[in-house]
RNA sequence: GCCCGCUUGGCUCAGCGGUAGAGCACUCGCUUCACACGCGAGGGGUCAGUAGUUCGAAUCUACUAGCGGGCACCA
């Protein structure tokens, strides 16, 4: 008797099948053979090297992980290229957090040694989330992995900047930025968190030059006025119209400054006159450009004033100039009134500091022909499609219809160098390299740029710069475009916006056909997770609790809408699990005699396609089981993650392990052996076979462990791509599932036996008969059904544990506890001496009561007219044929109750 | 301000034009020879509201309310 406990323990499985697949080349497309095999692609939304594993990629991963391995063993040359990605200032940050410990700056190394301290640091601590991805079980290529600071990356980033920058497409200007003054570098405009702060609106009265009065302006930057070049108002604003060019003298700095006019104002707001200073705030900027005003910078790059601000100014932190700029307000009398005024302010999304706009010189890249190319690409192809198409299609194209420039240069160190040097005398070479640049410029007097690349500028070459690009390599023949890309919303415009505009510029096609949006999983209070909360949930902590499978299971049913987490949830698949389990076990312990009646998976299989005579549960799982995996191969094209996990949940629990066990055990479990026994027990193995190659994508550890102790012929099983594999389930073909096996007549005889079944355990329930006690079953049934309840009498007999005879013209007693089934069936249990009349009589009405209320809805919707000669035909017939059943069984209760009185 | 999503049993969520579903929780009964992380039997919902479209609406349309999200140059 093989040993095999009763209860689940995954730590076992997860330990020993990943190293084993990995080793194996299970992971590479190379595994495949066939040379005309479909190809699917997967390219892993590189993880930050500075991060560790959280709900979401989980989430991200199983469902790539699913697809990959679904698409693997259904025999297509699958690759999920792995990868991760340098992170600029995050990484930056860390480092220089090291350093500080040990009271250094990374001014105080130089740049050279600083970087080189990055690497040591990324070797020490980087990519933690990479052990995290083998122990989700995730089956990507390692050989293939990339890190965006890699040579060949770093090699494609150039590339792409000297081609863009060769088309006009990069330039370099002196523009308003968002400039974070903590981290010292210039942002790109998604990095920019606008957050809602309780402020102030001051009021501010700058005088005429001459006649006397004053303009009153309303600023919640009341600093910045010592950079203003002009007082604008609206056109139209009859207040203001007669002072349109007038001058102001612009109090605490004596400037003169103009009213101009321009519509952008809102008459509404404040005393509608607004402020401008072009050096400090992006519509100013604007403003400044269309009434060519002077630009003055009054803030350093360290939020500190400058000397343009004033010598009572100069080196004020920003906020002490403030209280100063509003004190001396006061002072002169010009400060009109203070209201409490809330207003979104910008934020460095990483470090929280409040932005300053600057003017600063920085490389940009231009975004209407990238943009245009890619929404023609979706009006005209539909490409990339977006699932769920809505909102995503609309959020995706919404944003690029309002793209402006992208600033891609960062004042940082770690990072890809922008490849462009400059001569003694200010010449601008971009070239692939130093070299290059040198012949170029004729000179080796050159400086290189000293900022770095934003870092999703390497990232939004990912889908092919990972497979070789620049170069025409075999696997960006084969791989590109990837199939599908799955990724959290927030990503949509940081990258996969990007990803098609740079794949659609150098590939000249789209980098996936799909898009697959996760939802996000929140907290138990329907808050998203976050650090700063406190409120995450470290899904290696799920792991340890409830295993890998059951979490994939969990994280896989979240599908795209957002959900709430609960351990609940994750405690149902880890039951699961455990049923999988202990049905494995129940076959396994039962599986004498199997091996030698031949190979199961060939010679059974035969037996079992045969349109032979099996029994009725026989055919009837079979049918169940191509259904399902029909269903199932159905679903996960659609990418209905929640719809395929329930019914594989759904089909093996309750149809395998509820029914089918139930129903085959007198055989499987008979004493002797016999041919009966053992095409019994092979056919539950070989259900238990498929089933756990239908669940291995989504629960690979647990499916692998049980499918290797199987007594089957395991290459046999392989997919035909992975012929002469030492034999692992995820090389196993997918089951199709075959239309042929499909059989309405076995399901509708199924379900009428268990319906029969399930009326009987309910009888026993409700006449509180002690399970131990054996009853008598008589069943009367019309010729068809009755020949059904005959052949399935054992089965019957066994889960209603009673001694059933079955007779069409049977006297049903008197003294029994009745039901009527639908297709003409009657089923009685005599209770002699222990019947309670009264209770069976309200049982009875009960049921009775049931009926009429079913039948009243049906006749009203019959008795429409409108219905009648309008509904399909087949649902009228229909409905008729639901109340005839209703009407007999109707008839019937009324029999019992009569005999009952 | 503009756009979008969600609102289904106590909880978490499916279903998205033809008899309201699952898991968990709940009630009752079970050491039935795979499994108490289990087995069997139950109770529980006018599918947020209103008005339409339709023979028929949880499912389509419009509006309303509540919740959530995205975008935006109101100083």
């Amino acid at each position: 008797m093989i040993d095999i406990p009763k209860t689940y323990d995954p730590k076992e499985a997860e330990a020993s099948h990943y190293e084993r697949w990995e080793k194996r080349g299970y992971f590479t497309p190379e595994i495949n053979h066939d040379p005309n095999a479909p190809v699917y692609t997967i390219v892993i939304p590189p993880p930050n090297v500075t991060g560790s594993l959280h709900m979401g990629h989980a989430l991200q991963h199983t469902m790539m992980d699913v697809l990959t391995r679904w698409k693997r063993m259904a025999g297509w040359r699958a690759l999920w290229l792995p990868g991760m990605d340098h992170a600029g200032i995050s990484t930056q940050l860390m480092v220089t957090r090291q350093l500080k410990k040990e009271g250094l700056t990374r001014h105080d190394l130089g740049r050279e040694k600083f970087v080189e301290r990055v690497w040591v640091w990324k070797e020490e601590y980087g990519g933690q989330i990479l052990n995290q991805l083998r122990r989700e079980g995730a089956s990507v290529d390692w050989s293939r992995f990339r890190f965006t600071m890699d040579e060949s990356m770093s090699r494609a980033v150039r590339d792409a900047f000297v081609r863009l920058y060769g088309e006009g497409m990069i330039y370099r200007g002196n523009r308003i930025v968002n400039w974070c003054p903590n981290d010292q570098t210039v942002l790109s405009d998604l990095e920019v968190l606008r957050e809602p702060q309780k402020g102030r609106l001051y009021y501010l009265r700058y005088p005429f030059k001459h006649g006397g009065g004053s303009i009153t302006v309303a600023t919640t930057r009341p600093e910045t006025m010592l950079g203003d070049t002009a007082v604008m108002v609206h056109p139209d604003d009859e207040r203001y119209r007669r002072v349109v060019g007038k001058t102001l003298i612009l109090p605490l700095v004596n400037r003169e400054i103009p009213v101009v006019a321009d519509d952008f104002v809102e008459s509404e707001f404040g005393t509608g006159a607004v402020k401008v200073t072009p050096a400090h705030d992006p519509n100013d900027y604007e403003a400044g450009l269309r009434h060519n005003l002077e630009q003055i910078s009054v803030i350093d790059k360290f939020g500190r004033m400058t000397e343009a601000a004033g010598a009572d100014f100069v080196g004020l932190e920003r906020y002490k100039a403030r209280d100063l700029v509003v004190e001396k307000f006061e002072a002169l009398g010009l400060l009109e009134k203070v209201d409490d005024y809330e207003n979104a302010i910008s934020k460095c999304e990483r470090c929280k500091t409040v932005l300053e706009p600057l003017i600063s010189m920085q490389w940009f890249c231009r975004m209407d022909q990238l943009r245009d190319a890619a929404l023609a690409k979706l009006r005209t192809d539909h490409k990339p499609k977006f699932v769920p198409e809505v909102p995503y299609e609309k959020v995706y194209s919404d944003w690029l219809e309002n793209l402006r420039d992208w600033t891609i240069s960062r004042q940082l160190w770690w990072g890809h160098q922008i490849p462009a040097w400059y001569t003694n005398d200010g010449q601008v070479i971009v070239a692939r390299s130093r070299a290059e640049a040198e012949k170029k410029a004729g000179t080796n007097e050159l400086t290189q740029d000293e900022d770095v690349l934003d870092t999703w500028f390497s990232s939004a070459l990912w889908p092919f710069s990972t497979l070789g690009w620049p170069d025409e390599t075999d696997d960006l023949e084969t791989f590109y475009p990837s199939s599908v890309l799955i990724t959290a919303r927030d990503i949509i415009f940081l990258w996969v916006s990007r990803m098609v505009m740079t794949g659609l510029k150098f590939r000249g096609r789209e980098p996936f056909a799909d898009v697959y949006v996760t939802g996000t999983v929140l907290d138990k209070h329907g808050q998203r997770m976050s650090k700063t909360k406190g409120n995450g949930v470290d899904p290696l902590d799920v792991f340890d609790k409830y295993g890998v499978d059951a979490t994939r299971l969990t994280l896989a049913s979240v599908g795209s809408t957002d959900t709430r987490w609960s351990e609940k949830q994750v405690e149902s698949y880890r039951n699961f699990a455990n049923k999988i389990w202990n049905a494995a076990r129940f076959c396994l312990l039962n599986a004498e005699g199997v091996s030698e009646a031949g190979a199961i998976a060939t010679g059974l299989s035969n037996a079992f396609d045969d349109k032979n005579n099996l029994p009725l549960h026989d055919r009837w799982i079979r049918s169940r089981l191509n259904k399902t995996a029909r269903e199932v191969n159905a679903q996960l094209e659609q990418y209905e993650f929640h719809g395929v996990v329930q019914t594989l949940y759904h089909f093996f629990w309750d149809d395998f392990c509820d029914w089918y066990i139930e129903l085959s055990k007198s055989m499987v479990t008979a004493e002797a052996d016999s041919d009966e026994r053992r095409i019994a027990r092979a056919l539950l193995i070989t259900i238990l076979e498929q089933s756990l190659r239908l669940l291995h994508p989504f629960m690979p550890y647990l499916t692998e462990e049980l499918w290797q102790r199987l007594p089957v012929n395991h290459s046999d099983l392989l997919h035909p791509s992975y012929a002469g594999a030492e034999p692992s389930i995820m090389l196993a073909a997918y089951p199709q599932g075959d239309a042929s096996l499909i059989d309405e007549a076995a399901e509708t005889e199924m379900q009428a036996v268990i319906d029969l079944i399930s009326r009987v355990r309910n009888i026993r329930s409700e006449m509180n008969i002690k399970p131990g006690d054996r009853i008598q079953v008589m069943i009367a049934a019309k010729s068809a059904l009755q020949t059904v309840f005959a052949a399935s009498v054992d089965q019957i007999a066994r889960l209603t544990r009673a001694e059933v005879s079955i007779d069409g013209n049977a006297q049903m007693p008197k003294a029994a506890a009745r039901a009527v089934l639908s297709g003409g069936a009657e089923v009685a249990v005599p209770l002699e001496g222990l019947i309670d009349f009264a209770q069976e009589r309200a049982r009875l009405a009960r049921e009775k009561e049931k009926l009429q209320k079913e039948a009243e809805k049906l006749q009203a919707q019959l008795g429409n007219a409108d219905f009648v000669s309008r509904a399909p035909v087949e649902k009228v017939s229909e409905l008729r044929a639901r109340v005839e059943d209703i009407a007999q069984r109707a008839s019937a209760l009324d029999d019992m109750l009569e005999a009952l009185s």
